[in-house]
DNA sequence: GTCTATACCGTGATAGAC
DNA sequence: GTCTATCACGGTATAGAC
């Protein structure tokens, strides 16, 4: 199909009525994102992904080595430019206050998630749910690629904190780092952990401006508590 | 084998050198919690726990039903004590001070996880990992069997919180309460989200008092933060 | 290089004999 | 209560077509 089409250009060089498709790595992704959010990754069989992406079945195998593999090359594709980004967020507010307050740094992470979860076309608030579960669940699939690619931002972003809060310890501040990171990526994740025991509508709400208007205050408050002892 | 030792009960009674082995049902959840506590609930296959157990592959289905079935049973047997030793230390604490402090509330939470992560008889630490972790994964096993069971936990907490924080509105307050609860069950999960990125021996440290030095004045810190606006 | 059809083995579940 | 046999479905590997 593709000769026929370089060899007589006049006769549509794209076909009008179908929808110029992705190539097959990326039809494999798309779908994969989509339910992998929806269902999870156990409850996610290759056999829908590959039905919904209209491609064969072994297309995963080959594309990607495994659904383990697969599920990697989803999640990296939306956390590289999120990691990216939250560095970039970083280095421009230092660059205009010099040493930050732990609110703008607190800010500088979660500027980055908000625009991400409020763009579609890169997966939305529904990716940020199935990235912050994952960081939260710890992942086996990722645990190594993450530790691997990702230690810039933690030493990174550990200087900051360091410079933000030089009354701290490097003990205390390790473990208040590890606390706020976990608070934060846990109300992305969406997964209300009281919600679990009873309805609340409040908490439930899901508009992450809202998640930030009191995420924010919790943590800073956390952070900047007296040092022990 | 059974109708002969009733008929002959001099033959040996109880066989001296075997072990008095507990029933099917009990083997079963034994073998099971220390398996899903190793490898995670979708990794541990029914076949890996009927065979450590001794039992047939079947006897899992005849004495629970499912697999899914089988990991509530495994799951309740420790948390259903366990929300009521909170609930016991709560009362007993507000008899003895009244008025609790924010501190004094979540301590009252903590002390019995604590308590259930030093006592090996009843699963220890590596279960306190698999109950948070649960919880903190809002597992689909779960969802419907806890919001029915333990709705109490909840609503007698948030008004024990109420009357600690009477400073804060209902909205404030549910944020918050479901803050705290993150950092929490994440503290017990184990799940150090930033070792993810770099390995921090500070906060990989194992040692559940550690643990709650550090975390009880970080969520306290956030529960008795100024209001907002 | 890409894609397809198909076979393999392990999984959870269940029916029916004992 | 317990066991055997069998089922449909899961991820994976591979041989071969284009």
């Amino acid at each position: 199909m593709d000769t026929a089409r370089q060899l007589d250009t006049t006769y549509k060089a794209q076909p009008p009525m179908e929808a110029s498709k992705p190539d097959t790595a990326t039809r494999i992704l798309d779908v994969a994102e989509r339910l992998f959010v929806e269902h999870g990754f156990e409850a996610t069989s290759l056999r829908m992904i590959t039905q919904q992406a209209e491609v064969n079945l072994a297309a995963v195998n080959y594309h990607f080595g495994s659904k383990d593999a697969l599920f990697e090359s989803v999640f990296m594709r939306r956390l590289t430019p999120l990691i990216a980004a939250c560095l970039a967020e970083l280095d421009g507010m230092e660059a205009q206050f010099g040493t930050l307050t732990p609110e703008q740094l607190v800010m500088a992470f979660i500027r980055p998630c908000l625009a991400l979860s409020k763009d579609p076309s890169r997966g939305g608030a529904l990716f940020v749910r199935l990235l912050s579960r994952t960081l939260v669940e710890n992942h086996r699939l990722l645990r190594e690629t993450l530790s691997q690619q990702y230690s810039v931002f933690v030493q990174r972003f550990g200087k900051a904190f360091h410079r933000a809060l030089p009354a701290l310890g490097q003990e205390d501040l390790a473990w208040r780092m590890h606390f706020a990171f976990s608070v934060m990526f846990n109300a992305f994740a969406g997964n209300d952990v009281l919600k679990i025991f009873v309805r609340s509508q409040i908490v439930s709400a899901r508009d992450p401006d809202m998640i930030v208007k009191h995420l924010v205050p919790f943590v800073v408050a956390g952070l900047t508590s007296p040092p022990l002892r």
